[in-house]
RNA sequence: GCCCAGAUGGUGGAAUUGGUAGACACGAGGGACUUAAAAUCCCUUGGCCAGUGAUGGCCGUACGGGUUCGAUUCCCGUUCCGGGCACCA
């Protein structure tokens, strides 16, 4: 009897002998060169593993295993981002701790995770939800607290030298509450009155990541927009940084894409407006409008102010009073949502005009919604010409349209394009105001001169300034809700104060309930033992709450997802120390991450965070590095593929899908699981559920014939296909290979368990080389044939350059044809076979353990040294080439391998398969490329 | 609307970046072994046409053009699918 392939005992022995030896332990070790892979830590849902989440993991495990066989000390480590909102409203649901049903979830996804035979070095994981955890993430708000971001040195700075400023400059207040609100407009930890994503239904605020199409990411709900006072990080200080950043590192162009367009720079200038409150008034003051086509000054018509902007209630007059008000009651009825999909031109007149500063015009000031308070001053002045929002809308309450561009039609609609030259700008020279004896002309310059000429005017003659403008806003870093992380923050007098950074972590507290208190409290307030003693520097009944004893309120709110996960790359350094975040020698040692692999649904969420947060912690010296994930891998999503019966309509009878087109059919999704090649399993149908017990079929060829189709996989479609499942019936080398010879990493794909079988078979082919048929090692001390070799060597060649490449699923094709190939050359070598485990470990680790162990290799194959290829294994003596004629192979000859062009010309014109091609013709021109091909253009002879 | 990425057999996907398109795998068909099944092994498998046959010819990488001796690859235009941004002035 040959020996048998048997997976599952091999894999439990190794299971068992990697954590008995620790052979993943990882430990700083400055004289070996570090290298860091990182995976997305998991959210550990209820709902567990399905073959797709693996995926990332698998691909990283590979590069992990590769980087250390060659050498490197590599940290792979896991974790869990145990934060988050279904543990919560499970919890609301049945009164169970969201700790408890988070760890029982967290312990379900290590089993399974265990089984897949990862390298992961478990002694370093991290759970975002324990103290010793959160003690860093409000370790690291409270340096947020206290610092600000210097615009000068575009670096963050200690809060206490912007007030060493104020005390010179002599605008530092007396009063203590005066002081906290003006630190409050620098710290880039912030306590801020502004305008938050709402959402009623999950009673939290949300960022704006967290809000697609108005509507929440978790949950669907409709979100609005509310002024609410909450904690915020000032992220947009860092634009300019986290801009620039992106030339630095390795990420696929799509993602930085995003994330340039969701920082959003423009470069533009602002302008200030003097205003009437009537035609022929004095100035009753002045506003900023932002522009980026500062070129079109002399068409602008009308200025437009946010609904929601301060100046609203200043410009309007008391005969438009009440048309105002109307309007405001109808902008603040709409919802986010109405007010993104319907874009009907809605607005209404001020009363006051505003005062061109160029041309000296009085232009109507209106308020309407299509401008965004948020973004630039919340100001603009309307150029209906070459502006399609401002066409629409002159269009609509009939406003002059003043065109600025030569040969531009815009009886239709606006001319938009930045190109093109200027006219009608000033219309006639006395049409524009003179500044200091100069003015602006912009006539006969293309629109990009114009641009830079009106900024130079604007800023020589003070009428405002050149500006950048970033699109990415404060992320708003609080959340009504129970499961997160406490502020460590009371108020004392109403002031925000930080509780000391010795005192931390601030546990989360004990409740009763996890739902918003009657009063309308976030979940906290129903935390009885939650106030701060000043003096005794603890946490106590809040009953005892006395502003003279010292004893304050805790903040109740809790901070959100992304807290937790926007600095675990550091913690995984170190993350057993409580005296840091982590050591400065940890830090320094594994500086950031090398490979970070996950999904590229993050881009404008964790991975901008993450980023941000770095950057502050690199500001303090705590992060090495400026940028945190130096190679971003997004692996694509797997898919699943659903199967369908087709039912008779009003019968319990199914067809087949060859003949369901002669009947009136309806298709019912069915459990891929009981589904094999498309074949429906018909017993298992049946006992599937009750409904079908007495289940007829329409058979085609005795069989039953199931459709499909990819969709996303998922419980309610039947097609959740569970890694457990593939594990136990072909092995986790079989998975592991088979993840990653469904295609490319980086690209979505379905799942499809009908292909595992090649993987399989290819596993049972390696091992079937090592044994003979009494089950005994096949091995001899023979040399090896030159074939062998070659088939070896070239082997090694294609693995390293793929592994490099992350191409795994053409380094699995070529182990294939190497294994192929061996196996016809009836290869016993021990040279060859004793390479092929070292090669194959990163891929399958278990089988190569075991025949690494069988050979009497030394130690873990994990620790192997990965083999160099050897050229002169690989030269060939001849090569066979394509000779073409007029670009078209006629036919395949041996040439030497290392013939000149020249003399490749000679042989194949030489060759006798060549003379009818050659007979009557001209030899135009002659192409030899070694290695490739010999091209000969001919033509007819004159 | 703007930006980005893509389209190759029945299926998943290869193609050394301009050099014999379809590697590898699945599925399908045929065969060997077997009482049978599983497992294993061998052959065929992009389409069309000619030939008893070895074989030969033509067409083929979403569609239409272009550059080139030669294009899946580069350029221009079109269609379709996916992703991001979206009254961002």
């Amino acid at each position: 009897m040959a020996k048998e392939y048997n997976y599952r005992e091999i894999e439990q022995k190794w299971h068992r002998l990697w954590a008995e030896r620790q052979t993943y332990k990882v430990t700083e070790d400055e004289r070996r060169e570090k290298f860091y892979v990182l995976n997305m830590f998991p959210y550990p849902s209820g709902a567990g593993l399905h073959v797709g989440h693996p995926l990332g993991y698998i691909a990283s495990d590979i590069y992990a295993r590769y980087k250390r066989q060659q050498g490197f000390n590599v940290l792979n480590p896991m974790g869990y981002d145990a934060y988050g909102l279904p543990a919560e409203q499970y919890a609301i649901k049945t009164g169970q701790h969201p700790e408890k049903t988070t760890f029982a979830n967290i312990d379900r996804y290590r089993e399974q995770l265990d089984k897949i035979g990862f390298s992961f070095d478990w002694d370093r994981e991290v759970r975002t939800c324990t103290p010793d955890y959160y003690h860093w993430t409000q370790w690291a708000f409270q340096k947020m607290f206290n610092s600000y971001f210097d615009e000068e040195l575009q670096k963050a700075q200690p809060i206490e030298k912007l007030i060493e400023k104020f005390k010179q400059e002599g605008t530092w207040p007396a009063d203590e509450k005066a002081q906290s609100d003006l630190l409050m407009n620098y710290r880039i930890a912030f306590l801020g009155e502004t305008m938050v994503n709402w959402c009623p239904k999950l009673g939290t605020v949300l960022a704006n990541d967290e809000v697609v199409e108005g509507v929440s990411v978790r949950g669907g709900y409709p979100v609005e927009q509310k002024k609410m006072r909450q904690w915020c990080l000032r992220v947009s200080a860092y634009s300019q940084r986290l801009l620039d950043g992106l030339d630095t590192i390795d990420w696929s162009e799509s993602i930085k894409e995003t994330q340039r367009n969701w920082i959003g720079r423009s470069e533009g200038a602002e302008i200030e407006i003097p205003y009437t409150l009537s035609k022929d008034g004095d100035e009753a003051g002045s506003f900023t409008i932002f522009t980026t086509r500062a070129d079109t000054m002399f068409g602008v018509t009308f200025f437009v102010l946010a609904p929601e902007s301060e100046l609203v209630d200043k410009v309007t007059t008391p005969e438009q009073r009440a048309a105002v008000d109307e309007y405001l009651k109808y902008v603040k009825s709409r919802t986010e949502r109405e007010r993104m999909i319907d874009h009907t031109v809605t607005g209404v007149f001020s009363g006051a005009y505003g005062i061109n500063p160029i041309t000296g015009d009085k232009c109507p000031i209106f308020i309407a919604e299509y401008v965004l308070a948020g973004y630039g001053t919340g100001a603009i002045m309307a150029v209906p010409a070459h502006d399609s929002r401002d066409y629409a809308f002159a269009k609509h309450f009939d406003l002059p349209i003043i065109p600025l561009v030569e040969g531009a039609d815009i009886s239709e609609e606006s001319y938009d394009a930045k190109e093109g030259i200027v006219c009608n700008s000033p219309i006639t020279p006395d049409k524009s105001v003179e500044y200091d004896g100069e003015r602006l002309c912009l006539n006969g310059l293309t629109i990009k001169e114009a641009i830079s000429e009106t900024k130079r005017f604007v800023k020589a003659h003070n009428l405002g300034r050149v500006k950048v403008n970033y699109r990415l806003r404060d992320a708003i870093f609080s959340r009504q809700r129970y499961w997160g992380e406490p502020f460590p923050v009371y108020y004392k007098k109403g002031i925000p104060t930080m509780i000391p950074e010795e005192c931390l972590p601030i546990e989360l507290p004990q409740v009763e309930k996890f739902l918003p208190t009657e009063t309308g409290e976030p979940p906290l307030g129903n935390a009885q033992i939650w106030a701060w003693d000043e003096k005794n520097r603890k946490i106590v009944d809040k009953k005892l709450i006395d502003e003279a004893a010292g004893i304050y309120p805790i903040e109740l709110y809790t901070m959100p997802g992304f807290a937790g996960s926007s600095a675990y790359y550091l913690r995984y350094m170190d993350p057993h120390n409580d005296q840091a975040l982590v050591s400065d020698r940890a830090a320094s040692y594994w500086q950031n991450v090398d490979l970070y692999v996950g999904g590229s649904e993050h881009a404008t969420g964790h991975l901008i965070y993450s980023r941000f947060w770095n950057k502050f912690l690199f500001d303090l010296g705590v992060s090495k590095k400026e940028e945190p994930f130096k190679k971003l891998v997004n692996q694509g999503m797997i898919q699943g593929r659903s199967n369908f019966v087709y039912r008779i309509k009003e019968t319990n009878t199914f067809v087949s899908l060859g003949l369901k087109d002669k009947y009136d059919v309806t298709p019912i999704h069915v459990d891929v699981n009981i589904v094999k090649n498309d074949i429906l399993d018909l017993d298992a149908f049946k006992a599937w559920s009750p409904e079908y017990a007495t289940a007829d079929f329409v058979l085609e060829d005795g069989k039953y014939v199931c459709g499909w189709a990819i969709e996303k996989m998922s419980k309610s479609m039947y097609n959740v296909v569970n890694p457990d499942m593939i594990v136990e019936n072909y092995g986790a080398d079989t998975l592991r290979l088979y993840e990653m010879f469904l295609g490319p990493v980086e690209q979505s794909k379905p799942w499809d368990t009908n292909g595992i079988d090649g993987c399989f078979r290819f596993l049972k082919k390696l091992w079937a080389l090592y044994w003979d048929k009494d089950g005994n090692l096949a091995l001899t001390d023979d040399e090896p044939s030159a074939d062998s070799l070659k088939t070896l060597h070239k082997l090694i060649k294609k693995v390293t350059g793929d592994i490099e490449a992350f191409s795994y699923n053409t380094s699995i094709s070529a182990f294939m044809v190497a294994v192929n190939e061996l196996s016809q050359q009836k290869c016993s070598s021990r040279t060859v076979l004793q390479t092929l485990p070292v090669l194959i470990a990163p891929f399958a680790p278990h089988i190569a353990e075991e025949l690494w162990e069988a050979l009497g290799g030394e130690g873990s194959v994990c620790d192997a040294k990965w083999p160099q290829y050897e050229e002169k294994y690989l030269v060939e003596t001849s090569v066979k080439l394509g000779v073409q004629f007029n670009g078209k192979v006629r036919f395949d000859m041996l040439f030497p391998a290392d013939a000149t062009p020249e003399q490749m010309i000679e042989l194949a014109t030489s060759a006798p398969e060549a003379a009818k091609y050659l007979e009557g013709m001209d030899i135009v021109k002659t192409i030899a490329i070694p290695k490739r091909i010999v091209n000969i253009v001919v033509k007819p002879k004159a």
